[in-house]
DNA sequence: ATTATCTATAGATCTATAGATAATGC
DNA sequence: ATTATCTATAGATCTATAGATAATGC
């Protein structure tokens, strides 16, 4: 998983092999069906671990799917950087984030269900996708790319357009999702104080190949 | 409750008054804690009704909760149409929806907190706001106020920068909610292409009074 | 020796229904 | 006579824990 520490001894990694049976249980059903009234005896069988074991990491249903929730932004965030390097213009970076999202809609559906069904509550959080985000806002508006303004809320507005997306890529499998996000990305950029033809020109750039 | 019918005699109207109490206390769990996870009995002692009673109006929890929902969205689009009477521009309409938003999350703030947590599976389907917000949106695309654009793609943008502001209210309350909501308002204008100016200007006209 | 996992289970809770009661229509 | 509501309850399910078992550290 993507927060952990690198196991030591063969104990811990028992230990944590558990505990990532869990989480990932928890991001299949995030991803299913978005029930969190599964039973803790469904959760263990499906992450292939006795039932008790779940005491021995969570306190409560609530917890772990937090965690999972929590797990899977952080993912993301990890997914942008492996595919994003090299970009420095921030609003090349945020449009190819928007492009990028829709994307993965396709080939990390489970990631991008967990997202669609409890990103909402994680806005305004400090997790991998809104970290990143704000150091992108807040470089385009220190450079003057960006028009200055309130960076908590252009964050939300990015955090929500960026949602509805997703949202767009799941509830609508025939909208052409490459379209759609470039389209909503430039959007975003004239959101941002960009010229109508340069937000065009920004939200159509080639994006880099995947590594 | 909003969509009822004229309730004909006095036995439909205590059965709507049964169902009506079911819904209201489903709306106050989603409003508090978004825990769907109350139990039926704990559902229809807060709703003072009898636990066998649910089943005379539902099948489920799950219809209950969706049933809740559904209807304080068509609530709230009920309440834009009260204050929002008059306004022709389509930019003015969207821009003082996007006002009036945040500040019902102090005057309405158990229908807002349904719309922010359950709003998101509700972008583009057809309840009382997206009707509305869809309705102005291909007004102004028509009209040439908006830049042409696809109005699936716009509507998704608006709603998700809705929910984004709903959200923001809530989890930032130390925000200026009328100064975020101004500011949202007019990036969004910016976003469906109006000039930086016109933007600015039109998200900062005065809202007409309560009726 | 220590620690995590597993199995078994007690007790609590929850759902769905059956049958009694109350309210209304005709 | 009809229909909704209410109370009571059977059966299923779920949570949390206790105690046994297995794996590793030292």
């Amino acid at each position: 998983m993507s927060t952990s520490a690198p196991p030591s001894n063969r104990f811990e990694r028992r230990r944590a092999e558990t505990r990532g049976a869990l989480v990932r249980a928890a991001r299949q059903i995030l991803a299913e069906s978005g029930d969190t009234s599964a039973s803790i005896q469904a959760i263990a069988e499906r992450a292939d671990v006795g039932f008790g074991s779940f005491y021995n990491h969570f306190d409560s249903k609530a917890e772990l799917f937090e965690t999972a929730v929590v797990d899977a932004l952080e993912e993301f965030g990890e997914a942008f950087d492996e595919r994003l390097t090299g970009i420095d213009d921030p609003a090349e970076l945020l449009a190819a984030g928007f492009r990028l999202s829709a994307r993965m809609a396709d080939s990390h559906p489970e990631l991008m269900q967990v997202l669609r069904r409890r990103g909402h509550a994680h806005i305004h959080s400090d997790n991998g996708l809104a970290r990143r985000a704000l150091r992108d806002l807040q470089v385009g508006i220190a450079s003057g790319r960006f028009t200055p303004l309130d960076p908590v809320v252009a964050l939300s507005a990015l955090g929500g357009t960026l949602l509805s997306l997703v949202e767009l890529r799941f509830a609508r499998p025939e909208v052409d999702g490459d379209e759609a996000a470039a389209n909503l990305a430039e959007m975003v950029l004239r959101m941002l104080g960009l010229p109508a033809d340069e937000a065009h020109q920004v939200a159509r750039r080639p994006l880099p190949d995947a590594a």
